[in-house]
DNA sequence: CCGATGACAAGCA
DNA sequence: ATGCTTGCCATCG
C-alpha cells in the first residue's frame, strides 16, 4: 500500500535518476532540481539528493560527482570528498566547492529526455 | 504527533 | 553577491 510518493514506485524513480545521471556527458554536470523536473516531479529536488546518497552507497558506477545544486555548488562534497577531485579530473573548474563556469558546464537533462 | 534535519530551490532584501 | 525565509517531502528522535 502507498504511504508516500516515493513508495508509488521508488525503484522506478531510482532507476530513472540512475539513467539520467548516467547520461551526463563527460566534463558536464547538472542539478538536483533539473533531474527532479526531468522525472516529472519539479518539487522533489531534496528527494533526488536523498535517493542519490542511497544509490551511491551501493552503486559506484554512476557519476554522482556530476550532480550539484542549482548554483553549481558541490553540496555533496561533505559526504562525498572525492567529488571535487573527480570534477577537476574532467577539466571542470572548481573553486571553493563551486563550479566556476557553471552556465557552460550545466547539462540540462530535459534536452535529452523526451516524454 | 511534532519538530528538526537534509547531497534542494526560488524569492527577496 | 550574500544572507535570510519559505516551500518542499521523506526520515528520525
Amino acid at each position: 500500500m502507498i504511504k508516500n510518493k516515493l513508495d508509488i514506485d521508488k525503484d522506478h524513480l531510482t532507476s530513472l535518476i540512475f539513467d539520467i545521471v548516467s547520461a551526463i556527458p563527460y566534463g558536464r554536470a547538472t542539478s538536483y532540481g533539473a533531474i527532479a523536473k526531468a522525472i516529472g516531479f519539479p518539487n522533489m529536488s531534496r528527494m533526488v539528493g536523498r535517493i542519490m546518497s542511497q544509490c551511491d552507497s551501493y552503486i559506484t558506477n554512476i557519476p554522482a560527482h556530476r550532480v550539484v545544486n542549482s548554483q553549481g555548488r558541490l553540496s555533496a562534497s561533505s559526504v562525498f570528498p572525492d567529488m571535487q577531485q573527480k570534477l577537476i579530473a574532467e577539466n571542470i573548474i572548481v573553486v571553493n566547492n563551486k563550479i566556476q563556469n557553471w552556465k557552460q558546464v550545466f547539462w540540462n537533462p530535459m534536452d535529452e529526455i523526451t516524454f
